[in-house]
Order: structure tokens, then sequence, then C-alpha cells
DNA sequence: AGATTCGTGCGAGTAAGTTGCATTTAAGTA
DNA sequence: TACTTAAATGCAACTTACTCGCACGAATCT
């Protein structure tokens, strides 16, 4: 979807600002948190979470919480889970959509926390 | 288990500090953070923390990140799950066993987040 | 007793995120 | 296109959950 039509639909303004946020969420599709789009962004820290925090609201990126302490922000796609390692940090997106259903509760996100591939292999 | 074993097992020297901490968290067997037992307890923040961390690295407790930014400790028991709410940032223990797998990964913790069963009623 | 080691308290530091406020800008209206 | 105004922004100060350096203290070994 375009990122025009993204904003629209909410009903909030196309600022430069939001433009380049939704650009970069939309093209990388993994979530990122402040320290890693910082440099690549042209805007001071309390609009990139001033705006975010517009995003989360509208639901047009979904946040949570990582092992360093960032909470880290990826654009609403497809419903999936993810993986945190616990070891190197490193945040994976799962295919797989959870089918998971607890009565009473709405699960909006699953996270696993563990040891990766990658990990496992060195240890 | 007593907790003066806990500790020889590790071999670890049994401190107040320590004494005092593994029989909060072994008389509540839920996560809790600095802040919910700084005021039960009789040491240093710092304190906390650094036993805290080798508590965490000889695997007496596990810790993980709320939605609150704070790190919640929980000793070390049976296997199980855990649900985060995202509006009253409530924890629960889940029953569940965990019967997930995936290939190549570890998975050692699964966090659900999403409203919890007072949030949804009142919604 | 003396030496070594480990744990603790205290105070200062770190870093992610938040907030107040003055200024700028998007976007509707004339 | 100029005018108007609510909303967005930048900046600096602030908050807060930890973290670290260091001096002191308590246990253990010889
Ligand atoms: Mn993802
Ligand atoms: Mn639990
Ligand atoms: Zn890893
Ligand atoms: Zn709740």
């Amino acid at each position: 979807m375009q990122i025009k039509n993204i904003i629209e639909e909410k009903n909030l303004k196309l600022t430069a600002a939001r433009r380049e946020l939704l650009e970069i969420f939309n093209f990388e599709q993994r979530p990122l948190c402040f320290e890693d789009i910082k440099d690549k962004i042209n805007m001071d820290k309390a609009t990139f979470y001033r705006n975010i925090l517009m995003f989360e609201k509208e639901s047009i990126v979904r946040g949570f919480e990582s092992n360093d302490k960032k909470r880290y922000y990826e654009i609403q796609g497809s419903a999936h889970s993810h993986f945190i390692c616990n070891l190197c940090n490193d945040i994976e997106c799962l295919d797989e959509v959870r089918p998971k259903k607890l009565s009473g509760y709405t699960i909006v996100d699953t996270i696993y926390k563990g040891i990766c591939k990658v990990c496992n292999k060195e240890s």
C-alpha cells in the first residue's frame, strides 16, 4: 500500500518525518529500533517517538520490547510471531501464523526467546 | 527445595542478601521486578541487580523484559509461558507447557502479549 | 594474625525514552 | 494565492531503570 494512502486513511497529516519513517519501515519489513535508523532519518528523537506512538495508536506499526531494553517497531503486515535470541539479541520474524487461542484473552503477539540457529551452532 | 541447598549446589556463598532475595522469590512464585520488592528487602539496588545477574547465570532465576521497560525475575520452576497485558501491563503465568518446537532453535521462554481477561471485560 | 577473596553500599554515570515550550508547517478557507 | 489555525517539530531539560568504580567489610585460608 502507498504511504500516502496509509496516512490519509487514518486522517493524519502527511509530514516529511512521517513519510521518511514509513518509507523505511515499509522497505525494511522487519523490527527496527530508534538506534537502527537514527542515522538514516532527518528528525529529532522526540519526533521519532511521537510519530511512532501515533503509528502504534493507529495500528500502522506494532512494537515490542526486546532483551536489550529497546523497543522495536515493525509495519503491520500479516500476523506473525518473533524469535529473540538471548545470546546475540537478534530478532527474527517467524512465518508461523499463530492459531494459539486462550479463552478470555486476546493474543496480539507471540514472542519466543531462546537460542538462535547461529548461536546454537557456535556452542 | 531449600534455599540453602540451592545456593550450595551452585557453590555460592549464602549471604544475608541472597537469602532474603531467594526467600521472596521462592514464596511469591511469580515474576517480580526490583520495584516490586525494594521496600521488602534490605539491600542496595546494586546488590539486588548483581545478585540477580548471578542467579540468572546460575539458572536459579529467569528474567524477561515487560512492556513497562522493567525486567521481571522469577524462580526457576516447571517450564511455563507468560502472558503480558498491553493495557494494564499485568503479567500472568500460564500453566501451559510449551510443546512448541522450532528446528535449529532452542526455545527457552514463550511470551504472549495482548489483552488480559480483566481488560477484555472492561472494553 | 595476616593475606586473599568475595560481597556490599554509596555515589556517580549511562542511555532509552519523555516532556515543556517556542517555532514552524500542513492543509483547510477565503 | 494569501490567511488562519491546529497540529507537528526541534531543542533542551528531565526521568528512570539500571550499571560501574571504588572503598569498606566479612568470610575463608594458612
Ligand atoms: Mn516481524
Ligand atoms: Mn511464571
Ligand atoms: Zn543468537
Ligand atoms: Zn490487562
